[in-house]
DNA sequence: CCCAGCACGC
DNA sequence: GACGTACGTGCTGGGT
């Protein structure tokens, strides 16, 4: 194919026209999709591979996509679709989806679209897209961008396809289960509540909460919402009323089994595919401002861990059959990148010698000897390790650690003093933002900080840590991404059925055939601490276990 | 249909 | 004197 021919195959029409029939698109196209010599191009591509994967056909041959190239040139706008791309490319406006087959009461399935309407909607699709791909393509190699595309954003789509297909198990009547056993324990709570307001109101309304809460019980109010609504009945200021109340400490447990019923145990079960028992997710490649993933629909990525009932929900994530679940995630991967990046001393040999990176922080921001670092010390010192990571103040971390302002400003300048080298990254990092106005991971992905110069101080500083934060989040995904390729590829080439299900971040699920368990713990570790040696090693932590729970 | 407030994860 | 941790998704309530 050449020049500006684009061609539509009407199939499934039911309009009496003249077209292909289902066993010649396997027989004619699918040999032509398999082809990994026959270079195809698309808008968001994963989803026709999944749409093809459904037929049988399998699309090899993939190199470029108009929507990641959109992300990767600008990866905080609001949306990568080809209308806007097309309007903003080439000033051209597309036909809308529903100009074809109407919207509301009246809108038709495409089979039911008039053929010549299909033809002209499918092949400006088509035909925009690939103009796209042309455009962007340059767009790319201008920004010093081809190698992050070609290299890790490309080759990760059909390995995220795979993943969204193979899905994760899960047991639909263990959720359940639990969400009748939260509602029991609503239920009771929510007796409890009334008595103590002395009313009944809808205890899901924050507005009506904070009417009770502040004006009806003469509680102190604490904290204002942002907007204009009014009373903030936020965690915090529900545990600071607990000491005064016996209410808010109902209303806190009533809202985690809340949160754990609807968003969980309920919408969880709804998505369990009929067929399969499994829970397929969408990986979303160009959402987030930094280069991580994200994942709807539903979001497997923040699925409950750190209180036990929550963790209730995360144990009805199971292995297939004859399978356990392996987790492997990536040790203080963050730090480890601030460590290469920032090229302190200290803190890589930290790492080098395998130290507990908290208290070796108490260690140094305290100024106590390792064997006098208590548990408080240590949990302190991370704060200051996340802010650090966050592009944190002395005000917040004050708050975070309560303390004084003063004394976190000791702190903060205790590190910076004995973390030189990180010192030195925050600030040629932010000035080097200042001048070029974006900022940059180990693979080349950009971010653009305009409101770094902002005179607006709010804004200006907001890009500050941004500009800090996104070379460090941003270098980790970029990593992991690279990781979840290598193990796409090492698992063909061993013949192994353990399917790679699942990423959160800095970690990668397997489920796991029993016998593959070692085998794929020592390829896993390999692939994971070897992708792109730095100046600090990697390390991946496994854990196993007949659920996710376990497994972590 | 959209926004606000809230809460779950890394 | 105010404001002050990065990145997400999705629920319910409440107003349009």
């Amino acid at each position: 194919m050449s020049g500006r021919h684009r061609v539509y195959i009407p199939l499934g029409h039911t309009e009496d026209i003249l077209q292909i029939e289902k066993p010649d698109v396997l027989r004619i196209l699918g040999p032509v999709l398999a082809d990994p010599e026959q270079r195809k191009v698309g808008q968001n591509i994963k989803y026709d591979m999944i749409v093809l994967a459904r037929y049988g056909m399998p699309l090899n041959g993939v190199v470029f996509d108009s929507m990641i190239a959109s992300y990767l040139l600008n990866p905080t706008r609001r949306g990568h679709g080809l209308d806007q791309i097309a309007l903003d490319l080439f000033g051209y406006k597309m036909v809308a989806y529903d100009e074809v087959t109407g919207k509301g009461k009246d809108q038709i399935g495409f089979q039911e679209v008039p053929a010549k309407d299909a033809l002209f909607y499918a092949a400006e699709d088509a035909d925009l897209t690939f103009m796209a791909c042309g455009r962007f393509s340059e767009l790319l190699a201008e920004q010093g961008l081809s190698d992050l595309m070609a290299e890790i954003e490309v080759p990760l789509i059909p390995v995220l396809a795979d993943m969204e297909m193979t899905g994760f198990r899960v047991d639909k009547a263990a959720l359940a289960r639990l969400s009748e056993t939260f509602e029991t324990e609503m239920n009771q709570l929510e007796q409890e509540i009334y008595d103590l307001a002395g009313e009944t109101f809808n205890i899901n309304s924050s507005q009506q909460l904070g009417v009770v809460l502040f004006e009806k019980l003469g509680l102190k109010s604490v904290k204002k919402t942002r907007k204009k609504t009014g009373y903030s009945t936020d965690v915090q200021v529900l545990t600071k009323l607990a000491d005064v109340h016996p209410l808010p400490e109902k209303l806190l447990r009533y809202r985690t089994l809340g949160k754990l019923k609807s968003t969980y145990a309920d919408a969880l079960g709804e998505l369990i595919h009929a067929a399969t028992g499994r829970i397929h997710t969408s990986f979303n490649q160009t959402i987030t401002a930094t280069g991580r993933l994200s994942s709807s629909n539903p979001n497997l990525q923040n699925i409950p861990i750190r209180k036990p009932e929550g963790r209730k929900i995360r144990e009805t994530f199971i292995p297939a059959g004859e399978c356990t679940l392996i987790s492997a995630d990536y040790s203080q991967i963050e730090l480890r990148i601030l460590a290469h990046c920032a090229d302190d001393e200290i803190l890589i040999q930290a790492f080098r010698d395998e130290e507990d990176i908290h208290t070796r922080t108490a260690v140094e921001v305290f100024q106590v000897l390792p064997g006098f670092v208590t548990d408080e010390l240590r949990s302190q010192a991370k704060a200051i390790n996340f802010g650090i990571i966050y592009g944190m103040s002395a005000f917040r971390l004050a708050n975070e650690l309560n303390i004084s302002r003063k004394m976190a400003q000791t702190y903060i300048d205790h590190y910076f003093n004995r973390y030189a080298g990180v010192k030195r990254f925050i600030d040629t990092t932010i000035a080097q933002t200042r001048d070029t106005g974006e900022t940059f991971t180990l693979f080349g992905r950009k971010r653009r900080l305009p409101d770094i110069n902002a005179s607006n101080a709010n804004q200006r500083h907001f890009a500050e840590r941004a500009a800090i934060n996104t070379p460090i989040q941003g270098s980790a995904a970029d990593l992991i991404k690279l990781a979840m390729i290598r193990m796409a590829q090492t698992l063909k080439e061993n013949g192994m059925r353990s399917k790679m299900i699942l990423s959160v971040h800095d970690e990668i699920i397997f489920d796991v055939p029993v016998e593959e368990t070692t085998g794929l713990m020592a390829l896993a570790r390999e692939v994971m601490e070897q992708v792109h040696p730095l100046k600090v090693p990697l390390k991946v932590n496994f854990g196993t276990g007949e659920n996710w729970a376990q497994a972590h």
